[in-house]
DNA sequence: GTTACTCCCGTAGTCAGCTACGGAATCAAC
DNA sequence: GTTGATTCCGTAGCTGACTACGGGAGTAAC
């Protein structure tokens, strides 16, 4: 809970944040970061709510959340709305489930085909190629 | 092993598989399928071969292969390169993998983050959305 | 033989999330 | 007080895999 509120420019926040400045820039932009006022003809300056906010962004993102999505997560960080944001979170838990799973039917179906291939080292034809070309249909992996 | 050869026209061979016009015109361009000789001045016909082409392509897609790499893959389909395809399969094996462990650690993150939050529910403060300001340091599931 | 689809071909737009460019103003170091 | 980095701001480009548009030509149904 460290209120330093330190004043920092533009290159110093962004690599606080360990980004860009124009990636920044680019959140100001969509709205997710807000511009600080400018004294007096002068250059704006940052404090540690804004670094804050970038890592919200960084770590939301790496959740799998989109900006867009992170832009609706934003409006509920007063802690008022947790039960919305639970559900948020529980659709996002979902969708990652079902990549995961996905991404598991792939690995069976890649290791089955790179098991053949190995398997047929004197042959001619290339197991793994001509399966593509069927379509994996001996493997019953087929994609949806 | 039918050797059917039917003459189809664009259109045909979309629907046959499963894509639109434009995207077969798209992977012409690409140079992932050939562009048929038109017959003095009328329209293309594609045949089974074509079709044929446009499973592996789809299948490769759906097994994470790019169209970039797709276009290596193709180069092998003359089943006389066993090892090199292997080798792709290989690296594109220990990608999903890797997609999938850090899934999964992402996944055991949202999970702790909204198991937390229904547990707060008298709260005023929503800990998944802190956890998200915070960088989920308490989670000890950060990013890469 | 006219209507209504489909094909052909080039070009341009879409999506997300940046990343780069250019030129002026401002600031920090020496 | 000059040099050199940084900021500011608008705009434009990038990647990957499409998707759409427009206008002319070919084709099939009735
Ligand atoms: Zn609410
Ligand atoms: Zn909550
Ligand atoms: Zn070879
Ligand atoms: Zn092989």
């Amino acid at each position: 809970m460290s209120k330093k509120t330190r004043s920092m420019t533009i290159g110093v926040l962004a690599k606080a944040a360990g980004m860009g400045v124009e990636t920044i820039r680019y959140y100001q932009r969509r709205g997710l970061v807000a511009e600080p006022e400018k004294p007096y003809g002068s250059i704006r300056h940052y404090d540690d709510q804004a670094l804050a906010r970038l890592h919200f962004i960084r770590t939301a993102q790496w959740l799998g959340f989109s900006l867009d999505e992170i832009g609706g997560l934003l409006t509920l960080q007063d802690g008022t709305h947790c039960d919305e944001a639970r559900v948020l979170g529980e659709q996002k838990l979902t969708n990652v489930r079902q990549k995961i799973s996905s991404l598991q039917r792939i690995e069976r179906a890649l290791d089955g085909l790179v098991q053949e291939c190995c398997t047929q080292r004197g042959n001619v034809e290339c197991p793994l190629i001509t399966s593509l070309q069927d379509g994996l249909e001996n493997t019953r992996l087929l994609p949806d």
